[in-house]
DNA sequence: GTCTATATAATGATAGAC
DNA sequence: GTCTATCATTATATAGAC
């Protein structure tokens, strides 16, 4: 319906008031460039790099598709600053090691609100593309692998990291994203338990070849 | 380059064989069929629901991309059939429990052939699409946490399997899509011992909720 | 600083010729 | 049984008006 639109309802109104208090329409390229990234984090995070096109990024900012270009040069660049930001937040690995495996189990059970800003869902939507792989691959080794690996003592720190994020993101994904039945059914205190369970290896760690020289790190990611 | 095609280089060829010998175009409709589902098997494992066109998997197959609608209806029915095939093979999760979590994180290090149809590789790049993911929903469900379910002993098998999926399918997210470097570049032995240790708390399990009915278990997903 | 209008390319699906 | 040709839609990105 409606297909090229009407040309005879506004191409020559008498242009009121020059749209000076429009409800959204930012005046200063900051603003706009502001909004439009918040609008991104969110979009992103919700359908993924290739789920969302810049008209709707740019619509619910209350802006045309135009000035994401004019802002950022191109959806991928757009993409990168997004994952930056989105990336920048590490509360979640900040405190003592010890508690780490059940206050991340414990935040993890929670996130299931699927219009907030959030790094695993943003990384899992858009994992697909090659182009955002790569750009989430870089965020994701500077900004969660590295501090976490931080965390953790003794060997193999980055890889005991990645593990620990492997699961993080995998109960993520089938919680969340494939909509697990029995994942998002299950007792909440129960599956932190679990999941921490599974993560306590990692943060105090038995593995590693047992006998060896016990001052050798000298390889950081 | 080459805006349209010339349109003077084969519209009126005399036909000189009638193309019975040409080397990819099978006879009949269940060869054509068979041929265009390998091609979507190998397809949508690499680059996901919509990360690949009907074009492209037609071609790979030696036809065009209306015989995908003319033997599936559609993409999406195409799709779920090609789900239902990639996770017939259940053959991971058969033998011994005991050994079920050295077996599984053995497997897993090794399973790094881009070009391979694989159920974690194609529910990993398809997740993104929402119509996509109900049919992977269905298809995890019942073909692969109901299996992994029936292997594991105690109580809420069906929770512990989606929990095991959980860290397989987050593990090859991150190193297989995303390319995580600790985990590209760890030594493999050491990483299925880890890997192993976080799996072995779902197979033998300590908790749930000790002190309770020791015959409760009605609910099935 | 922001818009309308458009260029260019690719998608899934379909009609009809052979 | 398979094709060429085309449909309608959508995508990113850009040119130029105001």
């Amino acid at each position: 319906m409606a297909k090229k639109k009407l040309p005879a309802a506004k191409p020559n109104s008498p242009a009121p008031a020059k749209a000076s208090s429009s409800p959204k329409r930012p005046r200063n390229a900051a603003a706009t460039r502001e909004a439009i990234l918040q609008s991104a984090l969110v979009a992103f995070s919700r359908a993924g790099y290739d789920g969302v096109g810049l008209r709707e990024i740019a619509g619910e900012a209350g802006v045309t598709a135009i000035l994401v270009n004019r802002y950022f040069g191109s959806k991928e660049e757009m993409f990168a600053e997004a994952v930056k930001v989105t990336f920048a937040d590490t509360s979640l690995f900040s405190g003592d090691a010890a508690s780490l495996a059940d206050r991340v189990a414990q935040a993890m059970i929670g996130r299931t609100d699927q219009s907030r800003p959030d790094p695993f869902r943003l990384m899992l939507h858009s994992a697909s593309n090659p182009r955002a792989a790569a750009i989430l691959r870089e965020a994701l080794a500077r900004q969660f692998e590295g501090p976490l690996a931080g965390m953790l003592g003794g060997r193999d720190t980055n890889e005991r990291a990645a593990l620990f994020l492997a699961l993080v993101t995998g109960f993520d994904l089938l919680r969340n994203v494939i909509g697990s039945a029995p994942l998002a059914r299950a007792d909440e205190a129960l599956l932190a338990k679990r999941i921490a369970a599974m993560l306590k290896p990692l943060v105090d760690d038995k593995h590693g070849k047992k006998a060896e020289k016990p001052q050798q790190l000298t390889l950081f990611g």
